[in-house]
DNA sequence: CGATCTTCGTCCAGCCTCTTGACAAAGTAC
DNA sequence: GTACTTTGTCAAGAGGCTGGACGAAGATCG
């Protein structure tokens, strides 16, 4: 066992000035005096903190406030692009790159695909891709963050295990650190996501489960404003938790994964074995042939479609009751089946839970940049372990 | 959203006794120079820590230690009882209440029956056995922890809804507080017994899950050392988390939860149906007699025992998915069926999850005193919130 | 329009608490 | 006996928050 370690004066500044910084980013053009009352903080303290900002160019003045009765106040607001970040994501078959500011805006993106690809070709595209951002990020490059598929220790950047691109143990989060000198945080995809949706996604919950459905199935779990990983850095691999004991045989190894019955491969290949019923020529199906087919009201279909939504609700109601998270975000390729699809989800979780927690929950889609929302997830990580933007106490 | 709160001199002081008293409780006699290394301390700060705490009587030196090359350490450990806490443990039918030291060894118990008292009546008896045991109590009480079923709001101490004795929204913390002028925790009860077993239970992991398997189905959740409460104070209500889509009718008024299938009461009811199946005139059965029949190689009962387990194993892996928690306790009177009834868990556990992760999951029995597991939970509660034993970053 | 009151932001002195360096005490090693 | 280590403590110093005072800037009111 480690020990804990020591507090130091040096953290509870760190920690204020995280705190001050976090008021600006929350809540935009804000009061020296503002920020005092929200935080606890003496006036003196935050004008301290706030001269530290300006001096980082974090923040600025910017004019003044309607008065109360007093001085009007001068309001301070953060520098949204005084640093830049370069967020990755190591989709299974593409990769995509983009440069984004402090709020999680890209700015500009770059696309490779990896289809094929070995592992140390794959590590090339990464460098490559980040070497052409680098030279167009404006001012200060705050840091790399990389989202990528497979578990990952957080800790120290290693990749443990990424099956489609044959990465064991690789070390990325040195690598990137020793060839471009600047801070890397690696996490799994799921997991990136969810603080993205944590960080950028309007009003900032403390406790947060985000789900991609796409071709795999992953979550990541935010409690108390920050990632939980679990003792192996495995927390959120729902994919392959067993909701058909006597189903389909999946690639883990296991039958009746919720892999096997709710990812968009599941999805896509029941559909293409419902249309060879009918025609055995028929050609392999895709996931938006699916969509336009529940939607012209094909009942086998919608049938189909239902019951990988209830299989991913049967899961969605063991968190609830095991965790008591009031907001449940959804996303991935698969939320694209809309209404019907969503509408299973949240019946079948509802039926599967305990009443008096999944009244409150709320099991929503994630909203519109669903493709950027791995790179903003790495991004993520990357502000909140430099910039200390999740604190809570 | 509430805003967090500033970050002081004075907490900084405060984790940093807390982080020495951990120190002298985990790793008995122990100098101040060890103390420093492992907490990265200076000796001097050490040494004025363990002033003050010798000072509040809450360590004591105890001689020399063997040198090193050097003056022989001077060894401080936690004076065990130094304080005491009264635990209560609500339970249904019954109250237990106890005096224990800051080691969780329980001094001196006392008990009522509640069955059949109204809510009045039973909160009586609950001041009763404090103004007992309270006399009894050597020493400087610490203050008063309680864990009862039901949902309860752990940051006030408000029961939100406790079904068997009909209490609801009762303040009972702060009823408790005004009476007795001292600190006071309100927990569920599952709850609690979780951070017992995390507190007092050896070795102490940052993340655990301790699920108590009696009359009802409850699970206490630990995160990072401390008690994981969810949104809504319901993390850990996995009683009603529906297993059996077709399952028998719940008090909770759903179909096929789990405690229909795996708690105490529905092994017993269902033995009893099996017993009135040969002879409609059976008495009642009860878990005695189900371990009985088990032991005794009855193979109905064997099959019940071991469907019971499965459903409960069922959970557990989604848990392992979604926590991926390496340590989960079991307590509660079903623990009794022993081994096939554990084994039957653990493989249904290891079945439904994904290997990478359930190949590290300890699924193991709680130690003996179970009985006492609950006021030994009420009394961690109150350690961890008044000496701050669960410090861990 | 001037007097008074309020609020904002800053300066300064003070305090809490950790750190650094020095040193005596008490061991071991040779 | 001498040299070297380790322990525990003391005094000085530094980091960083607090509280009071004060000028600046605005509102209110007669």
């Amino acid at each position: 066992m480690t020990f804990p370690t020591k507090a130091t004066h040096q953290q509870t500044r760190a920690y204020n000035v995280a705190l001050v910084l976090r008021a600006l980013y929350d809540i935009g053009p804000i009061s020296r005096a503002e920020v005092a009352r929200l935080s606890g903080l003496t006036r003196t303290t935050v004008g301290d903190v706030v001269a530290e900002l300006i001096a980082e160019g974090l923040a600025r003045e910017v004019g003044r406030g309607p008065s109360t009765g007093g001085k009007a106040p001068i309001l301070v607001e953060l520098v949204d692009d005084a640093r830049h970040v370069i967020g990755l994501d190591l989709g299974e078959f593409r990769f995509r790159a983009a440069i984004l500011d402090l709020r999680g805006r890209v700015l500009e993106t770059r696309e490779r695909e990896v289809t094929g690809l070995n592992g140390e070709e794959a590590l090339n595209v990464v460098h490559e891709l980040i070497d052409e951002l680098k030279t167009r990020t404006p001012g200060t490059l705050l840091g790399i963050g990389v989202g990528t598929p497979g578990v990952v220790d957080a800790s120290t950047g290693t990749i443990r295990w990424a099956v489609n691109l044959d990465w064991q143990e690789l070390p990325l989060g040195r690598l990137l650190r020793d060839r471009h000198a600047v801070p890397v945080e690696v996490a799994n995809d799921s997991r990136a996501a969810a603080l993205a949706l944590q960080l950028f996604g309007g009003a900032p919950t403390t406790n947060l489960v985000a789900i991609k459905v796409g071709r795999g199935i992953g979550a990541g779990v935010v409690l108390g404003g920050e990632l939980f990983h679990g003792d192996g850095f495995g927390a959120g691999e729902i994919g392959h938790t067993v909701v058909e004991v006597d189903g389909a045989r999946c690639r883990c190894g296991q039958f009746g994964c919720l892999e096997t019955v709710a990812s968009a491969r599941a999805i896509v290949e029941r559909a293409t074995e419902l249309a060879r019923e009918g025609d055995a020529a028929a050609p392999d199906r895709t996931l938006d042939d699916v969509r336009e087919a529940l939607e012209a009201g094909d009942e086998p279909i919608r049938r189909l479609v239902v019951s990988a939504g209830r299989s991913l609700g049967q899961v969605i109601a063991g968190m609830i009751g095991l965790l008591d998270v009031e907001r449940i975000v959804l996303h991935g390729s698969v939320t694209s089946l809309g209404q019907p699809w969503l509408e299973a989800v949240r019946d079948e979780a509802r039926r599967r839970s305990l009443g008096l927690l999944s009244r409150n929950v709320a099991i929503e889609l994630a909203p519109p940049p669903g493709d950027d929302l791995v790179v903003m997830g790495a991004s993520a990580l990357l502000l909140t372990a430099e910039l200390g933007l999740a604190v809570s106490r």
